[in-house]
DNA sequence: AATCGGTCCAACCGCGACGGT
DNA sequence: AACCGTCGCGGTTGGACCGAT
């Protein structure tokens, strides 16, 4: 059977959308708020498919977004993250508030290809064109030590990542909530997160790694950043096998789905003093908003419990 | 002024994931 | 477990715009 069509086609509009559908567009969430985008078209008033609306009002309506030219430092931190994820556009622009994965992806594919050939960079595989290491290359391969953190039965391997977020500002909500649904990949390749503000790294050039090991099982990478810049974040990243799947779909047992969009990672708070962390160091599902260090208020639900959870850990190690 | 080619970006399309039943 | 509806993501496209000739 085939798939329905998301809306009566014969009876929707399409192709660019005058002013008069913006705004009924822009009334009708400020009454109602997003969501249900597939009765907001009749309750609007307006002849669009659900998805043509959310399309607008997330890519060029929405009252948060930036506009303008993307700045030198909204480029490295696109070029940094897609060396990490790919064209994982949403998972990028949820690091740039005000932007849109839309709008990153079209950014990429016309400005930021052609810079990075223009420093040898091939733009598919963030490798060197000519397949050596130049100094240019912002991200550098390197092995990693890691040491062992893990419990569970599934491998992981702990990287250190160092990116520059210096114009990183606090995200707006609604990018946080974006960014909770993002997870499917990284859940897919079992791929961990831990971002921290540590200082330190920004003096240490070698952002040194820990985590858990599996030789067998699981590449180890770490990326590395050149510590040219003056404040720079600690992005731990683990790589390692996918998680389990159920026999006949593709999602979680039935304890790990209870989280919805869940995110598996090891769960230390960047306060936790060493001791402390590598004590409470247990894989728990939060989801990125707090691994990208989102603070308290602008965390998705999950991990808003898991950082009171953390804290409260915190405070049986100091008392 | 007209034409052409390149660039940019808003919007569309197809698909996969998730949640509910 | 299977099915269905909805949502969100990533790839692609079409047309507007702009500079060169």
């Amino acid at each position: 059977m085939g798939r329905s069509p998301c809306c009566e086609k014969a009876h929707t509009n399409k192709g660019a959308w005058t002013k008069e559908e913006d705004q009924r567009l822009i009334n009708y969430i400020r009454v109602h708020g997003e969501g249900c985008w597939r009765s907001l078209p009749k309750a609007a008033g307006l002849l669009r498919c659900g998805k043509s609306c959310r399309l607008r009002w997330i890519n060029y309506l929405r009252p948060d977004l930036k506009r303008g030219n993307f700045t030198e430092e909204e480029d490295e931190i696109i070029i940094k993250l897609h060396s990490l994820l790919g064209n994982k556009w949403s998972l990028i622009a949820g690091r740039l508030p005000g932007r849109t994965d839309n709008e990153i992806k079209n950014y990429w594919n016309t400005h930021i290809k052609r810079k990075l050939i223009s420093r040898g960079i091939d733009p598919q595989t963030d490798r060197p064109l000519n397949g050596t290491t130049p100094a240019a290359a912002a991200v550098a391969m390197t092995t990693a030590a890691s040491t062992n953190l893990d419990t569970s039965t599934t491998a992981k391997t702990i990287t250190n990542i160092c990116l520059d977020f210096r114009s990183s500002a606090t995200p707006h909500p609604s990018s946080v909530s974006r960014l909770d649904n993002k997870t499917n990949f990284l859940n897919d390749h079992n791929i961990e997160f831990k971002l921290t503000t540590d200082v330190s790294c920004v003096e240490d050039t070698k952002c040194s790694s820990s985590g858990t090991t599996d030789e067998n099982q699981a590449p180890q990478v770490q990326l590395q950043e050149e510590q040219t810049t003056p404040s720079v974040l600690n992005l731990e990243l683990s790589i390692g096998l996918p998680k389990p799947k159920s026999s006949s779909s593709s999602r979680w047992s039935s304890t790990e789905s209870k989280v919805s969009h869940g995110f598996w990672a090891v769960a230390v708070p960047p306060e936790l003093p060493l001791p402390a962390a590598a004590a409470a160091v247990v894989p728990k599902p939060v989801c990125l908003c707090w691994q990208l260090g989102y603070k308290s208020g602008l965390l998705c639900k999950n991990c808003e419990m898991a950082l009171q959870k953390s804290l409260s850990t915190k405070d049986r190690f100091q008392g």
